[in-house]
DNA sequence: CCAGAAAATGAACAGTGTTCAAGAACTATT
DNA sequence: AATAGTTCTTGAACACTGTTCATTTTCTGG
């Protein structure tokens, strides 16, 4: 039986992830040191290298995990939810608060890049591709004649508008704004989007 | 006369500057080093280190001068335009014509994050903030009933939201989308903002 | 129980940014 | 012009990275 071997490999694989994401969670990507997560792990300098690629592939790893958590708090935040206009308002509102409850882990999502030339797993392209799923739903009933590739053009560009919003704000870039108010301004933002959408 | 040893720090700092930007043009804030910057500019390593605290510092310096040179290309692109809304869409279209003309650079403005506790010198937050003059002008236009402040908080939260597309859009995030008609999109999009005001 | 395969180990390596004692260059004074 | 003191420049050395790989330990199938 090969499965202890296979069980061993997976079971070292998550407790890397996990020492990796406690790490990133509480100081940060740029933080995130080999030695320190494997100590944490329990495994050797080395043993990073028998489970993962690298440290990159080890934080694209956690951050897929982030996006699943993210995308679970999202998919509950609209299951009561009929009206489709206050679906978005919720899902931007979820991101927020998501951001804010999740700081470092939400900012290394977007913070980490890849050495030139590699690219994002397919899995982990999946899993943000999963999140436009939630704003399809309500802009399909909003917009009954996008079709498929434009209703998924348009959610891109509907979620890329919302997360920069956050991005900006909780990065506190062009400080003297007061941040108290997001939340507020977020709302009206959304409410602004969709007042365009039907008129436009 | 300490004339001469204030021009050669000078001079030595512009070199470092131009030296640093120009790596970060060719290969990206994640490949530039200090040994390759100083031997650019014609110093010993250690150099670096009378001109600047640090090579976050020069970073800085470098970002700082990128934002300039966005700003005045702002200026410049609706200095002939009197029609506010009109002046939102090229404003919108400049700055993605400009990330896509330096895009490295550009990332570099997002990209760097100083390490933890440290805070960005008021000069630069300066000039992160004289970009929103560009959007505050075609703002109170639109909405002149909209008080000083508010009109800043909404500037930025415009600001943010193309930056948003504009950055989402470029890093290739979710990929699977076409990124040929980001031009239009964003056109759209602003289109949309504006009708949203209009109706809101 | 044992040989062969696989995985775990951590010392060694090839870079990083940063420092700092020694030397060079400049300044102000005589 | 000469000089002493101040300031800047230098690059070897340092501390700390991620990554590798010969060695040791562990596991597998017979």
């Amino acid at each position: 039986m090969t499965a202890k071997r296979e069980a061993k490999r997976e079971d070292l694989r998550t407790r890397l992830i996990d020492a990796a994401e406690a790490r990133i969670k509480h100081t940060g990507l740029l933080n995130l040191r080999a030695r320190d997560v494997t100590t944490d792990a329990g495994c050797a300098l080395g043993g990073l290298y028998t489970a993962f690629s690298d440290l990159d592939a080890l934080v694209v790893d956690v951050n897929t995990q982030t996006l699943k958590r993210l995308d679970a708090i999202m998919s509950g935040a609209v299951a009561n939810e009929p009206d489709p206009g206050r679906q978005m308002k919720i899902l931007g509102a979820t991101y927020l608060g998501f951001a804010r409850d999740n700081p470092r882990l939400w900012r290394a999502l977007f913070e980490h890049v890849l050495p030139e030339g590699r690219v994002l797993p397919d899995w982990h392209v999946a899993a943000q591709a999963a999140l436009l799923t939630h704003i399809i739903k309500p802009l399909r009933n909003l917009q009954p004649d996008f079709d498929e590739q434009t209703l998924i053009i348009r959610a891109r560009t509907l979620f890329a508008a919302v997360h920069g919003i956050v991005s900006i704000s909780l990065e506190n870039r062009f400080t003297g704004i007061p941040n108290e108010t997001l939340d507020d301004e977020l709302d009206r933002f959304i409410g602004l989007l969709l007042a365009g959408l039907r008129h436009f």
